[in-house]
DNA sequence: ATTTTGTTTAACTAGTTGTTTAATTATATT
DNA sequence: AATATAATTAAACAACTAGTTAAACAAAAT
């Protein structure tokens, strides 16, 4: 269910709809959270857009720090599940490896939201996601299947380089992260926005090569 | 002058110093923006953690945005003149490059404050420096040096890679600054500071050793 | 028919917050 | 020393905010 077909499909077979009106609400919220943060976002704001009214907030969610969490939660959630459906069982590692940062490379992309969320995040010391539970670290796909990948290449001997599966994952995220959040100054500043179409294909392909060359080289 | 010299030297010399009353209440707010970000920030709360008024503020301001962009435009202008005092004129290539994404590396590291205020105005659309003049671009000095000896090494025929000064910058800054900036959820995440004191000097070589391997490297 | 669950309307209440008015005092000028 | 200018302080304003809840009502479920 999209934002869209939710806001549409009110009305035409039930005039209430428990699942609907939550799921609203928290699309919505993820949306004013990712935007403002969490002292930025306004209730009032979120509830004008949805087709309920404030007050379901408070029946539904508790707070506004507790519909926070939630947007949170259910953000972390999706990433996971995206990333349970990449396959890199039967590659060369070189080609496996290359595959995971185009994945990541387009996730980040696909979804400016999180990325958003994570960084307003950062800007108040992570204070929620290290609070709560519920947020997938260590467990996420990218990072077991970046093991894999990592100890293959190295029996094989096509890897030489003593990195583990966060640091290189924090090389690949911190480029498409850097690209998408960072666009605005990055455009203001050097007049290029990396986000620009045209380009994206020479950046997709650029951290594939960044990754490949570093573990595929040998430490001097 | 720091902070801290403006604020002890108060009172013992001059019972009214400009300069010093400018300064540290260009200084407080700075970090308060950079902390909460323009809306976030609080215009009380920055008169309250200098030694004066709230009225000071405007009368050497004019408002709460001009008080921004003049934090924005120094820190910019700070920056600008950390990377002047860089050479690598005489270098070989391979070491100036390396030489040169360290320096990125430690300038994000000693000055944290500059990356939360790009990444509030990037939260913002960068609409405050995209609106006002005063932000070096293109004449950074990082730029012009990272030019320079991208160019010196084509020539010498040891770098192979046809990517420009821009790009490699985004390679290098997008590295930097998200293990400054998105340190709290990565290590909430996954359970690993990347600004540990102990991990520093691994991350300060694989950049260096990323982006060399990247330029040294040959295009398939 | 009754209970439970979902929804709407509206108010509250305590506080916020950027900005300005006006008075005062230190320093510079003549 | 007298005057003018620049720097500083204290206090108020005024419109608005914003998270939360009370109370009543209506649709589904039992």
């Amino acid at each position: 269910m999209t934002i869209e077909e939710a806001k549409t499909t009110r009305d035409e077979q039930r005039l209430r709809d428990p699942e609907r009106t939550k799921f609203e609400i928290l699309a919505v919220a993820t949306q004013e959270f990712a935007n403002r943060g969490f002292a930025g976002a306004r209730v009032d704001e979120i509830a004008a857009k949805t087709r309920t009214t404030k007050r379901m907030i408070y029946y539904y969610f508790g707070s506004k720090e507790r519909l926070y969490v939630a947007t949170l939660e259910k953000s972390y959630e999706d990433i996971r599940v995206t990333e349970q459906n990449v396959d890199v069982e039967n590659l060369d590692p070189v080609t496996a490896i290359r595959l995971l940062a185009e994945f990541t490379f387009d996730r980040h992309e696909a979804n400016p939201t999180f990325s958003r969320l994570v960084s307003h995040e950062n800007m108040q010391n992570a204070q929620f996601v290290t609070a709560a539970s519920g947020f997938p670290g260590l467990e996420r796909p990218i990072i077991k299947m970046l093991e894999q990948v990592l100890e293959h290449g190295r029996a094989d001997g096509v890897f030489h380089r003593d990195i583990d599966a966060l640091d290189v994952h924090m090389l690949i995220s911190s480029f498409c992260f850097f690209r998408i959040n960072n666009r605005y100054t990055f455009a203001a500043n050097f007049g290029r926005d990396p986000v620009e179409a045209s380009r994206r294909s020479i950046y997709r392909q650029m951290i594939g090569d960044v990754v490949v060359e570093y573990l595929t080289s040998s430490p001097t």
